[in-house]
DNA sequence: CTGAAAGCGCTAACAG
DNA sequence: CTGTTAGCGCTTTCAG
């Protein structure tokens, strides 16, 4: 078995509680004391047992983050700022993917609160279920949601102005010249994309009348983009800018793009959004929409610390980080040629 | 506070044993009793403290798993195969990434230890170094390794084979009728590509006295990918084909291809490694070598499983993986323009 | 089939 | 400054 408190107490004569003391803090303890204890704690090679600390302490030192899909690069970019947030306020964190499957995602909650985690970091791509918000609520745990969620207003979140997100990308086409613009966006009835369909919307409406906009759902990843861009190039004529909800998704529509004999921006102008690593080293470089992905990270776990703090779940504190657009070479006037 | 065996045992008017009794198997206690505390649990809203029962246990029922990059979508998907085997025989499991940095590494490592995880499965890129394996063996925790690391046979691993993988790739772009061959390596000194390469150049030097093999070191990533073909494309001239680390590697090589003016595989022939999801959807489709990514997930949790119910830590077990070559697109004869 | 009691490893008052 | 004493919530003999 592994050493305990109990076998270093032996080992320096002096009492467990001593040795705990000695190990944790360094107030009440003597300088000699301590510093035999330290010494034969680390010649036994000693290691804490969370699980007894956590017990007897009434707290795990833990928080769980709930994601769709890690493999995301702006979601592992938030993560990499909760972790580095969490670890510096001496927190560990409980990492659970979902995988876009509902059940896994309900599973791991509940795991997560037998872990007696101390609040849940949450950002999936689908919408909370109504049981999945019960559960959340009635154990009155601290938890900041990475988007907005309809209905879940108890909840403190961290988002960027999504709306704003989308208004610039809008604007940004529009003011390049293009008439016809598309915004292959994510799964319908999603929080965050509906806020960016609104900004993009009026970007596009309120710069007049001969401008239409096309929106079209599905998975926002590169797949999901292959296949948006794919069936609105065959359906749609006169596109020649377009909007992904996401950077992956527009790699995927830039494949489709370049498929179907197109290229980038002669042809179709296009933004991502995200400002991910690869966006400055694909062909064309992509413009896209910067947001503080990192410090959103942060953000999240010092609200939630805050939260459990002071023990006030009842008043949810809301962030919003702002957004800026990122030129590169993917965005052009309309060709003359095609439009 | 959370609601306790207690809670249940003065609701139900049994004692807190028999209620711990219902709740787990359902040997030894009456039917009705049984029927009646599952259903006050319910009400009640009750929730295992993981914490306590691990304790009590002497068990945490959890693994650790400590990955260099999970945005590599190959170690993704063994995660996976991990997760699920993992859960299928009752086990949680505990992820951490190092994003390479060997400090942050160290330190989860550590933090593992002290929640007494019953066993690590590690797929670092970097090699560990020796005071975590000493500090590994000394835990006589098991662990299984997602790759061979010189000098810690004591552990068991996981792996695909190597070798045969280069050798795979080397032979089929030199039956293709390539002459002039480059590797674009991982790092130096990790034991999967070392083996890699012997395999590649057995591959190349077994064909004939006229093909010649260039081997470069760089980050196994889509950026290194791109920077290693950027300077290979500079300094050797008379390349007409090109083997990746893994397939993100390869998306990077061909990028630096396409923005030289050139094509795949009209002037570069492309075998990447992994056949991860994109290399179907990317223009060329890529060539690739298959491993099967799930299923070593799964056989590593069955090994480290294995070990720690036998307690067999002396006696590793290695179980390697066949690998084969996935033919696509970006490989093909070199052009006689060019060769 | 069920209750009583001990203990997992650690922390946290409370005395001295 | 240090020892004593209770627990934290749960499992697990051992009786009955």
């Amino acid at each position: 078995m592994a050493v305990t408190l109990k076998d270093i107490s032996i080992e320096a004569g002096v009492d467990i509680a001593t040795v705990s003391r000695a190990l944790n803090g360094s107030y009440g303890v003597h300088k000699n004391t301590r510093a035999r204890v330290l010494k034969i704690a680390k010649r036994l090679n000693y290691r804490v047992n969370l699980m007894a600390k956590g017990l007897a302490e009434g707290r795990s030192r833990t928080i769980g983050v709930l994601v769709a899909a890690i493999s995301d690069p702006s979601i592992l970019e938030q993560i990499r700022g909760v972790e580095d947030a969490a670890y510096a306020a001496g927190y560990q964190i409980v990492l659970c993917n979902s995988y876009l499957d509902v059940k896994r995602e309900a599973l791991q909650l509940h795991s997560l609160l037998e872990k007696r985690v101390e609040g849940i970091l949450i950002h999936s791509v689908e919408a909370l279920n109504k049981a999945e918000i019960t559960e959340l609520v009635e154990s009155e745990i601290p938890v900041v949601l990475f988007h907005q969620i309809p209905g879940t207003s108890n909840f403190s979140s961290v988002c960027m102005n999504q709306f704003e997100g989308g208004f610039l990308a809008g604007k940004h086409l529009v003011d390049l010249g293009h008439r016809r613009i598309a915004f292959l966006s994510g799964p319908r009835g999603h929080g965050n994309f509906t806020q960016r369909i609104k900004g993009f919307t009026k970007a596009i409406k309120s710069s007049g009348n001969d401008i239409s906009a096309i929106i079209m759902y599905g998975q926002p990843d590169f797949e999901g983009g292959y296949k948006m861009a794919t069936e609105m190039l065959k359906k749609h004529s006169g596109v020649t800018a377009a909007f992904a909800p996401n950077d992956m998704t527009a790699f995927g529509i830039s494949q489709a793009v370049f498929e179907a004999g197109l290229s980038i921006p002669e042809d179709i102008s296009l933004v991502g959004f995200g400002n991910t690593e690869l966006t400055k080293v694909v062909r064309p470089p992509l413009t896209t929409i910067h947001h503080p992905k990192y410090e959103m990270g942060q953000a999240a776990v010092e609200i939630l610390l805050g939260l459990a703090k002071n023990g006030r779940l009842g008043v949810p504190e809301h962030r919003e980080f702002g957004i800026r657009l990122v030129e590169r070479s993917s965005t052009a006037p309309p060709s003359k040629l095609r439009s």
